[in-house]
RNA sequence: GGGUGCUUAGCUCAGUCGGUAGAGCGUCGCCUUUACACGGCGUAGGUCGGGGGUUCGAGCCCCUCAGCACCCACCA
């Protein structure tokens, strides 16, 4: 074995051989236990989040397999229709190639199909490289036929219940896309804009209470005066109700608009009068819909102002119809004044455009309407949709892990709207629907079966619509339609509801509520027990990682390493805005002076799970993971000792001869038993951050700084019957813990197990199908623990003098131990080699009590005192210094477990609290006693 | 406006039942001792954001203030 860990060809030899032996697939066997992949878009490679969370997912998939389950890790990918098209959109121009309407549907959709082969395989790779036990035999695609057919029957029945409906709504509009979006794409940002104020003339000589012949509208958005029905003014505002039912003469159009009340209005905001423009505005279109004022949409797709307006107007841009809105009415007269106004701007949150709520034909799941699917009227206004989804969570039938996410869950559902599920893309299952000459619409699985329902004779001409689902209306069936639903699949009935989700916060609306809605509607059954939200990964300063603002991290570059300047490189070509290159470049030097150094797939999942702390972000740290790297490296090494102290040698695996337990022997043995007991706790509750920090503790402070340095005296002195009992208990601790640690660190454990499996008696085999470890009560010794302890705080004593002391670690030490009880010269006796090895002292001598000690420095083991004379070795002062502060600190915890004590109330106390507080008090008196009293007695020599 | 988190060592974070404040990394000192310098041994470093309350006892519970982050809704 080489001195240090190389993960690269180790990574490499197991992923191939697990895959090629099929042990990803799931067993058959054993209790069913499944993960649905939250599906990556196949809009290029994996980030870190994704990296992170398969980490956890894989965890949880290998810990189910070894712990003897039925384990299934569903594999697939996402088409991603908004974010796919505009990748490939970009890719066609950058490589000069014809634009997307240049190549027509079906040729650029064939462009999106190569696209996606490209980017499954990426992704694909990813996956494999960071050692995800998925099972590949079932990998998905939401645009496979089988899922496809799938998603369409999804729609056919909902519409069949009467759960879809198409209609012209105000929707978001993307002007740049020239599609849909739902509400829960369109992100808004405060921005500085103006608050204009305009005067709008009334008509018919009619005037203000104050005598103006104009009322002052206020607005954020001047060029949606052209469509303006209406001014509405508050039903209760004095300076206005003589003017309701009046109109004004809308300037530049030169329309008459009503004056209407509404209580919509806020009388305190600007001028208490305010446009309306039902058309563009989601709280005009309601306000227009009570007062049935007329809709006037004066843009086109491309937001572009259209043939309602005055001609002068058409054509432009909003934002140029804007300015010349405001010059033209400024060359009336009309603008009042100009504000300054902060303002919330609603943007797409794929292509950054300025939203526009426009009026479009749109599919919609009706997730509002208090019916029934079978038309009746539920009791207490029920959903068929909605509220079995806040059920299902309610009841506890799905629980979220940490549990607060659910009031988000709610909030939102309490709260939903219908959701708008068609698109103006290429690129998606193309929506089941079809309509005649005279604009007739018929929903059915394909074209034959609209005839034969709908009976249309062959002479009636059909279209399909040309719009396509948004993506979330394929993706929220994926927990079903992966296992072959609508089937009934024999792996839909074992793996339907799966056990966990592990998803991010992020899309509990877009993502997690809708699959809850569908699997209960479908299958009457949540699509999941338990789901486990992870936390983002930001970047060194907290930041969400975007590529936008270059400081992404591609996870292999944190596996295999990456230079500064290619990282640099990496983050800055491509940019959509290349002047944003050099502080990107400055924020990189700084996150990452030296690069990035290789840590190999087992440490960058380790550091996952160690940042996975529950309710919280992880920024990620390249530190850490170099940190456990080092520990890859440890255990490596403790690996290669243990093989070189067993391999050939005689470890007791067969009982032929006598084997011997020593008090280490025990105590490890025992220690496991506790760690083996943690780790269920901790793959129970997820918490892969106690998990990682338990077994780091065990195999870093306990195996390898003590046990294994406690072998080395035994497997030199002990017996024969006792070394066997030291080399048994080595190869057989290690092999557990490899166990133990194989969910997080599937490679390295999986390569050192080969080598050690054999020496403890373990047949053939991989690793990762091998019993998750069990504790066994039986095993638990205490006392070997405590006497064990007595040991760590003899060895730990003299070593603090050595090194307090700047005393050479290899140089012998004479000791002296004085106030010996029996149980210390009984454990003296039984340990003394170890003491010796460890602690590096010549054999220890015991005074009897009537002898007087040398100077000496001093360390205290209960009751009883260890002394290194000081001769020629220790410096009186310095010695003198050390056990001062160690006194002071004595003196100021004594103090204050003094003043506890002396609380006149303490009596309330338990009296189990009472005694402890009292031992405490006597054990620190003690302690600075014995330490004040050798203090006097250096001091005076 | 409504909601959810967060504030603990220089940094990143644990802290479960209210009972003597922890880890990793970094710092400093000693050491190349045959598993490991990607190491060993030792050491320093904290008014637990501020204030108040409950309690025998508060990092933890309650109130309040401040700061930071995020989500939802959007008075033009």
């Amino acid at each position: 074995m080489d001195k240090t860990f190389e993960p690269r060809d180790v990574e490499a030899r197991w992923r191939d051989s697990w895959e090629q032996q099929g042990c990803y697939a799931p067993s058959g066997t054993g209790e069913p236990y499944s993960i649905m992949i939250p599906p990556p878009n196949v809009t290029g490679t994996l980030h870190m989040g994704h990296a992170f969370q398969h980490t956890v997912m894989d965890a949880l998939t290998r810990h189910a397999r070894m712990a003897g389950k039925d384990t299934l890790w569903q594999p697939g990918t996402d088409h991603a229709g908004i974010a796919t098209q505009m990748v490939v959109e970009r890719n066609l121009k950058l490589a000069g190639e014809p634009a997307r309407l240049d190549l027509g549907r079906e040729k650029f959709v064939e462009k999106v199909w190569e696209w996606k082969k490209l980017s499954a395989g990426t992704i694909g790779g990813q996956i494999r490289r960071m050692g995800s036990s998925v099972d590949w035999s079932r990998e998905a695609f939401t645009m496979d036929p089988a899922y496809s057919k799938a998603v369409i029957e999804h729609f056919v029945r909902l519409h069949e219940a009467g759960l879809i409906y198409r209609g012209k709504r105000l929707v978001n509009w993307d002007p740049v896309l020239l599609t849909a979006i739902s509400d829960l794409e369109v992100v808004s940002e405060e921005e500085n804009g103006k608050l204009w104020h305009f005067r709008y003339p009334l008509a018919h000589g009619a005037k203000t209470a104050d005598g103006n012949h104009h009322i002052v509208v206020a607005t954020t958005r001047p060029e949606t005066m052209l469509g303006d029905t209406a001014v509405a003014v508050h039903p209760e505002d004095e300076r206005y109700a003589h003017l309701v039912g009046k109109t004004v003469l809308l300037p530049l159009t030169n329309r008459e608009i009503p004056i209407v009340a509404d209580d919509y209005v806020d009388r305190e905001f600007g001028t208490g009068c305010v446009k309306i423009t039902p058309a563009h505005d989601f709280n005009d279109y309601a306000l227009g819909q009570r007062h049935q004022l007329p809709l006037i949409n004066i843009f086109t797709p491309t937001a572009t102002v259209n043939d309602e307006a005055p001609e002068v107007y058409r054509g432009l841009d909003r934002y140029v119809a804007r300015k010349k809105i405001v010059a033209d009415l400024d060359a009336l007269g009309l603008v009042d004044k100009i504000d300054d106004h902060k303002l919330k701007v609603p943007r797409g949150d794929r292509s950054g455009a300025v939203v526009e709520p426009y009026l479009t034909d749109q599919w919609f799941v009706d997730l509002t309407r208090e019916t029934r699917h079978d038309g009746q009227a539920g009791p207490g206004g029920l959903h068929a949709i909605t509220r079995p989804a806040i059920d299902a969570v309610e009841s506890g039938r799905i629980r979220f892990v940490p549990d607060n996410w659910k009031t988000t869950y709610f909030q939102w559902l309490n709260n939903i709207q219908d959701w708008c599920i068609s698109r103006q893309l290429w690129w998606g299952h193309r929506i089941p629907a079809w309509f005649d000459d005279a604009g007739n619409v018929y929903v059915a699985r394909d074209e034959p079966e609209v005839r034969a329902k709908y009976k249309l004779g062959a002479d009636v001409a059909l279209r399909q619509d040309e719009d396509v689902f948004d993506t979330w209306f394929s993706s929220d069936i994926w927990p079903m339609a992966t296992l072959g639903w609508p089937e009934k699949t024999e792996a839909l009935n074992k793996w339907y509801p799966s056990s966990v989700l592990v998803t991010g916060f992020d899309i509990i609306f877009f993502w997690v509520a809708r699959m809850v809605m569908m699997g209960q509607y479908f299958q009457n059954e949540v699509p999941f027990h338990e789901v486990y939200i992870t936390g983002l990964v930001r970047d060194p300063e907290g930041n969400k990682m975007s590529k936008s603002k270059g400081n992404v991290l591609d996870p292999l570059d944190v596996v295999d390493g990456i230079t500064l300047d290619e990282l640099i490189k990496k983050r800055t070509t491509g940019l959509m805005k290349p002047e944003t290159a050099p502080k990107i470049e400055n924020k990189t030097r700084k996150d990452y002076p030296n690069g990035i150094e290789a840590v190999g797939v087992d440490a960058l999942r380790f550091t996952f799970a160690a940042l996975a702390t529950q309710g919280r972000d992880i920024r990620f740290d390249a530190g850490r993971a170099a940190g456990y790297r080092n520990f890859c490296n440890k255990i490596w090494n403790a690996a290669r000792y243990v093989l070189m102290s067993c391999e050939g040698q005689d470890c007791g695996i067969d009982d032929a001869q006598p084997v011997e337990l020593s008090d280490a022997d025990r105590w490890i043995i025992s220690k496991l038993q506790k760690l083996e007991t943690e780790a269920a706790e901790h793959f129970a509750s997820y918490r892969f951050d106690l998990l990682s920090t338990a077994l780091y503790q065990f195999i870093w402070n306990e195996y390898c700084d003590w046990y294994l340095e406690l072998s080395k005296p035994a497997l030199q002195q002990g017996s024969e019957a006792q070394q066997r009992g030291t080399r048994r208990t080595l190869v057989r601790v290690l092999e557990v813990w490899l166990r133990l640690l194989h969910p997080l660190m599937p490679f390295i454990t999986e390569e050192v197990w080969q080598r050690v499996a054999p020496l403890a008696g373990k047949v053939a085999g991989t690793l990762m199908l091998q019993p998750y470890p069990i504790a066994d009560a039986s095993r638990i010794d205490e006392a070997a623990e405590a006497d064990i302890e007595w040991l760590k705080t003899f060895i730990l004593g003299v070593r603090q003098i050595r090194g307090e002391m700047n005393i050479a670690p290899g140089k012998p030490l004479p000791l002296l131990i004085q106030g010996a009880g029996a149980d210390d010269l009984s454990r003296l006796a039984k340990m003394k080699s170890a003491i010796e090895f460890l602690a590096r002292v010549e054999s220890p001598r015991v005074l009897s009590d009537d002898e007087a000690a040398p100077q000496s420095a001093t360390a205290l083991l209960g009751t009883t005192k260890l002394l290194v004379p000081m001769a020629g070795l220790i410096d009186k002062d310095a010695e003198l210094a050390r056990l001062a502060k160690q006194i002071a600190k004595l003196e100021s915890d004594l103090e204050k477990t003094a003043t506890r004590i002396a609380n006149p109330n303490f009596g309330k106390a338990p009296p189990a609290v009472q005694e402890q507080a009292h031992q405490h008090q006597r054990k620190l008196a003690a302690d600075l006693s014995a330490l004040q009293d050798q203090h006097q007695r250096i001091a005076i020599l």
